[in-house]
DNA sequence: TGTACATCAGTGAACGCGCGTTCACTGATGTAC
DNA sequence: TGTACATCAGTGAACGCGCGTTCACTGATGTAC
């Protein structure tokens, strides 16, 4: 059969977008290609009319999770200023659905740590995504954050992923729930900081004995 | 061959932590029965004579893992109270040699995402060790926490968990090093914090800046 | 417009390999006498 | 103390299964004339 002009990207991209949600799902090595296959209605063997290893297609599917996170977290903090983003992030973030549906969920706390196991293109792809991310976090409106901005960026992202893990790992039930919180009441606390910072003035932080 | 009193328990035990030692290296999928027998310096027919299933010995190795772990964060906490307990734990946590030893670290970076495929046994222990990590780090000498501490024990050791997984899907070049320092600086403020509120009411703790 | 041919996404059997597991066997040491 | 037997941790060949990959083939549609 020969199908009409893009039919062939058509499916490429119903292989790569199911391969992105079952990674995220089941691991890295988690996803067998004819499962896969079966999942969108073909048959294995087609597989390598798409892809020149299992291997490349994992590649992509972790790319494209990771872009379809950035979207959302785009399209969730619009030009909010930052301690409102992370406000917003944080609620959608550590929710009960997010934990419970890792497969359209965060790439970083599903396969953060499988992506250190992996090949150096994945790890690239993680880390160029990951920049990303902090900068679109911590950035103004398109701009470069500084330093400053760029690790709290960072710390916020880091405790979300960390709790996001652990609530996982915890299972769903109370002990589970009470980690989310607990991600949830940091992020309303730095957001806080931050705010009753910028409003103390320009400089100084705590008081008298801050040493920092 | 039949070996002395306990020459069994002790080859079980070398099977145990060497398998908990590549499981977090290699993940919950990485590591096989055979490879594991080989470096241990046996067959791998001996195996099921020390287990009933390569699950079996999953579950066991990280349990020991946690179990190590928290070995390693008592000793390195001692009895010093909170804000010091988690900068001593953060510089080592978050330090690159523990990034670039995954093996000999923390098992909830390494396998924490791991635990949730695994069943329910695994995700069962995964919750009581963590559950013990939040009372040690919390806890007040041997007291459980308050709700409150454990919140902020739960955050803190998220917010490890969660820069200790970026750091390694990011690599180990400068941007990895970047999430580190991130880290501990973000360990830092929220000690800070924790002095500040602390101060401002009952009395004080340290000097003038040293800390610790 | 109609016909012959070329293309190539997809099919499904087959291959090879690795891995978890089984099993008959070994032989050093503990135990019974 | 010495001897015969029992035990069982460990050996290594073998089995079965799943999985990634290959390959000859199909047949609907695009293209050439």
């Amino acid at each position: 059969m020969r199908y009409s002009k893009d039919h062939k990207a058509e499916t490429h991209a119903r292989i790569v977008q199911n391969a992105s949600v079952q990674l995220r799902e089941k691991g890295a090595r988690g996803v067998g290609v004819a499962d896969l296959m079966k999942d969108v209605g073909l048959t294995h063997g087609g597989f390598y009319a798409h892809f020149d290893s299992r291997d490349h297609l994992v590649n992509e599917a972790i790319a494209s999770a990771l872009d379809q996170n950035a979207v959302q977290w785009g399209e969730l903090m619009g030009d909010k200023p930052f301690e409102q983003r992370l406000k917003a992030l944080a609620d959608i973030y550590l929710s009960a659905g997010h934990r419970d549906h890792p497969g359209k969920g965060c790439t970083f706390a599903a396969l953060g740590a499988d992506a250190s196991r992996e090949g150096p293109k994945t790890r690239r792809v993680f880390h160029n995504k990951l920049d990303g991310m902090v900068n679109l976090l911590g950035g103004g409106n398109g701009k470069p954050p500084s330093t400053k901005t760029r690790q709290q960026a960072i710390s916020a992202i880091a405790t979300l992923v960390g709790t996001l893990v652990l609530a996982r790992a915890a299972g769903n039930g109370a002990f589970s729930d009470e980690i989310l919180q607990a991600g949830k009441s940091a992020a309303r606390e730095r957001s806080d900081t931050v705010i009753t910072k910028r409003k103390s003035a320009p400089h100084a932080r705590a008081p008298k004995r801050g040493a920092r």
